[in-house]
DNA sequence: ATGAAAGCGCTAACAA
DNA sequence: TTGTTAGCGCTTTCAT
């Protein structure tokens, strides 16, 4: 890599000459300026990132905590969130937590040390069962904000972007019923998480609303989830409707259906929360519940880098609902 | 962030000594070594990373290009690069280039400024299709070592971890061959990629081999999967096996049979390259390639780490192949 | 219009 | 055993 130094060195001027001509200041004479900026040129001269950050002490980088990259929903959160930041001219240092609050609370430190100037972050599974916040309130004394998305903590101040799991949920179940479905089961592989328990909820309310009795199906990641799947339904015969927590779980609920020889949607409607493509690994076409996971992650950025480009301004802190959408296919009516 | 000025000012003592006794430093006194650990203990100091990585100019980060994060293989590759480079003290940073060529270019420019220490990278279509190599070939001349996985740029001189995409589906297809399958399909929605052809040629020698007729769908990213598959077996009757060069052509194709009323494996077999979570798709589950997207991803960031640690040590340029393997499931018989 | 110098936080060679 | 100093690459204030 090309420094001032050597430039400065081969034109005969000084480091701060070539500093201040490359970033067009006033001061310097026009003849100077297009020498240097030539001799810049030819070399590829770019300004050493580390150099910079140590001077300005701010590093234009956000550091990313996700609990799962296979988990597609939050993949393409990432996704949002790289692009988001690309086009605000951060870059983006990804950790992965592996749903583990010690790797969690690991990365966060890890990075505190002026490797980012703030955080973009969904909490792990075992940070949300423990009920552990201290980790991010000291990284936010440290003055390194932090915003949650998706699994949020909700005791600690910081901004927030979430999904509305419980209208999602409620909704979805109002849509089968008026079907006239009455026996809607809920099926969840995410029951530990903060969202599987709002959309427990909302499904749960729906129900009872209606008078039907709710029948869950909690299933574990460590499951053969086609079998608990299949025994479920061998177990409860008159399903005729199935609203799924995640996508997998939606997707073999209906494939399971159909193996068994019931017809959907005509004896069993299925929803799901999942993703555009996902809803084509069906046939029928699976109705999904879609959380525009790009946009939640874009949300997410943003809000971060409002906050880093005016860090005098003490906003309160925010909480942004992205509403879901619920996408009719042909696994419903 | 405490930074060694301010401890030195506390203890009384300079910079350097809070520095060396920090590292213990065989120089300093151990009365001193205590004291300044416990102030640096209680402030829970942490040496500014930006600092060290200027002053030591190496970042300890490794950049990641990864043309989609959508994919369920690159995302699994990403996170084996990720744990590994973890377990020997590196953070990445990832960028997304979405399968553009410009946005490689670019991703590639801003972190050679002194980001990263160096790259691993898959190839973005867009710049497998154009056949362009400059902008690798520049970074390596910068100085900055490059890994390419999966999708690698052959003429390019660097390190890579590459699957044996031909044998996979030869293998496969021999295997369905066996099955006394004759009018077996090749389906591929990654018909332009480098791994995509490789895969076809595979299953053209075995079929050829065999005097089969090979047979090609060759489905573009934008066409509706379902219908063009649907399509596609409506034409072609007597299909009796079907070898899929990605995921979703797999599991689309299998339920699209069913849908038509054959039966897998009876009528049809089905194998894809696929993830064990995507073989619970589909009812049969799905026979699969299976690529070990982890640890290829451990092995790039392997060979990444290795050379920069022997920066000295000119090795040639090594290609690590991870074989993939054939994990039978109930779509064969 | 140009340059010298300080300083961001850290390490390490050298001096005391 | 401890401290001083230089320097990593850059910006910026203050001379000149």
């Amino acid at each position: 890599m090309v420094t001032l130094k050597q430039l400065a060195k081969e034109l005969g001027v000084s480091i701060s000459t070539v500093s201040k001509a490359l970033n067009n200041s006033e001061e310097i004479g026009e003849e100077t300026v297009k020498r240097v900026k030539q001799l810049a040129e030819q070399y590829n001269y770019t300004p050493n990132k580390v150099a910079l950050s140590l001077k300005q002490s701010k590093t234009k980088t956000i550091g990313v905590i996700i609990p799962n990259i296979l988990n597609r929903f939050l993949a393409k959160v990432l996704f949002g969130i790289e692009r988001e930041a690309n086009k605000h001219g951060y870059n983006i240092i990804t950790c992965i937590s592996n749903e583990s609050l010690e790797k969690e609370k690991e990365a966060l430190k890890l990075l505190a040390n002026g490797s980012v100037d703030g955080f973009v972050l969904s909490v792990a599974e075992e940070t949300q069962v423990n009920n552990e916040i201290a980790h991010f309130k000291n990284t936010i004394n440290q003055g390194l904000p932090i915003v949650m998305f998706d699994r949020v903590a909700h005791d600690v101040m910081c901004d927030k972007v979430i999904v509305d799991d419980f209208d999602a949920t409620y909704n979805a179940t109002k849509s089968l019923l008026n079907e006239n479905r009455i026996r809607i089961a809920f099926i969840s592989d995410i029951n530990g998480l903060s969202v599987g328990k709002l959309r427990e909820r909302g499904y749960n309310k729906a129900m009872l609303e209606s008078r039907c009795e709710p029948l869950v199906l909690a299933v574990k990641k460590k499951d053969d989830h086609q079998k608990k799947i299949k025994a479920f339904f061998k177990k409860n015969r008159n399903i005729d409707g199935v609203i799924a927590a995640d996508s997998s779980s939606g997707i073999i609920a209906l494939n399971t259906a159909i193996n068994m020889g019931l017809k959907v949607p005509k004896d069993v409607s299925v929803i799901a929360f999942a993703s555009k493509s996902d809803s084509y690994h069906t046939l029928p076409k699976l109705t999904t519940i879609r959380q525009h996971a790009k946009i939640i992650g874009a949300q997410a950025a943003q809000m971060l880098i409002r906050r880093l480009q005016n860090p005098s301004v003490i906003e309160d802190v925010k909480t942004k609902i992205v509403k879901t959408s619920l996408v009719k296919n042909k696994s419903t009516l």
